[in-house]
DNA sequence: CTTAACCGACAGACTGTCGGTCTAAAACGA
DNA sequence: TCGTTTTAGACCGACAGTCTGTCGGTTAAG
């Protein structure tokens, strides 16, 4: 009794099924007979939906990512609020620890060194589909008086890079360690936008207290 | 006519072999097979000096890095010149584009999307590696007043994180883009550390004309 | 009747294992 | 000192088990 779906459909089921053992196993771990059991399908079916397993992660990647890109947007978009406060929510919205809903179990298995490929692709994309949002909203800055930044682009960069690498482990360091990375980055960015001091660090603070 | 040689020759050997096929294939695109092959020998003995075909990355990656880390220690250390030459010229040694000798070609190969987890593994060793000498050499500049830098440790990391991450995909970038880089990682890299304006520039702009 | 979706057997490749073999050198007896 | 035995480390290659991707054929729906 042979069940047919819509491409569309069946793609989502294939995606839903690969994010769960991704984020189970791991993409190396997970075998394309892993995910045929998930969904009940056929060999040929996952084949016919989607080139190669990397396809699949592909696919993933560009699904969460969508996610997460267009969260940052909202949150740089909201001209309701100071610069300042704009670029602190867009950095922060990166930040997907201890958070629920889509993809989550997914970026936590990110990080193991099992996963680097998909570490990489995520990072790379992200890294790419944020950096520009970023980089004007530091333009808008410089235009206000309240950033000067010489190099928008390069240093919105370094400042997305900083966190997106080293917060990734957060299982594998100490809380104070963390801390101390937390605090140097607040003060670097504000140095490195030539911000006043103080003017990130305290709704910085604000936030993070409220998001852990 | 059986070869008998000792354990570390022959792990050597291997690890020659393998190097020169990652670099040329890529770690994921060669099999233990072009191993066995290349090196002359039957399967058994590879897997009686290395427990898995990633242990033989893992012992790769030691020994380029140990070479890399041992140039940046050596830089480090000439304490006749001034900091700010040291600091440069230790990352600056983490630069190998385009130089010859041992890894040459395993770093060209490093960064294709395919090598993923060669890539993190690298990087994540290296960075282990050298954040702690340069960190020393800042807060050395601490001490001299050339630089005025609250949190060494992390500021170092962000550091060596942007040059790593980003001068990586050399080819993937235009000549005006990769410049703009070098040009915002200068000024950013004296803006972080506090130096004086162009105190890095200067010898730095020479360094790169040399390299380049 | 046409076509998009689906099936599952199969080819081909790869990794890691295991019992057994070889060799060089140490240990030994004369 | 010289031949013999023993030992242990290095080596071999057949093989089991797994995995990915393909392909000719089948089925449901419009």
């Amino acid at each position: 009794m042979r069940i047919v779906k819509e491409a569309a459909e069946r793609k989502n089921e294939i995606l839903d099924a690969a994010a769960e053992l991704f984020a189970a196993k791991g993409y190396e771990e997970t075998s394309t007979g892993d995910i045929l059991d998930r969904v009940g399908i056929a060999r040929g079916t996952l084949y016919y939906h989607f080139k190669s397993k990397e396809d699949i992660l592909d696919a993933l990647i560009d699904r969460v990512n969508g996610i997460l890109i267009a969260r940052a947007k909202e949150a740089a978009a909201d001209r309701s609020l100071p610069v300042v406060e704009r670029l602190i929510r867009t950095i922060m919205s990166l930040n997907v620890t201890g958070e629920a809903g889509i993809g989550h179990e997914v970026l936590e298995q990110v990080h193991k060194p099992q996963n680097a490929l998909m570490h990489q692709k995520m990072q790379q994309t992200l890294l790419d589909g944020v950096v520009p949002v970023l980089t004007s909203l530091v333009e808008e800055g410089n235009a206000q008086g309240v950033f000067h930044v010489k190099y928008p682009r390069e240093t919105t960069e370094m400042l997305v890079l900083y966190p997106v690498t080293v917060f990734d482990e957060c299982f594998q360091q100490t809380p104070e360690q963390l801390a101390n990375r937390v605090q140097a980055f607040i003060h670097n960015t504000e140095i490195l936008l030539g911000a006043e001091e103080g003017s990130m660090a305290v709704p910085m603070a604000t936030l993070f207290e409220q998001g852990l």
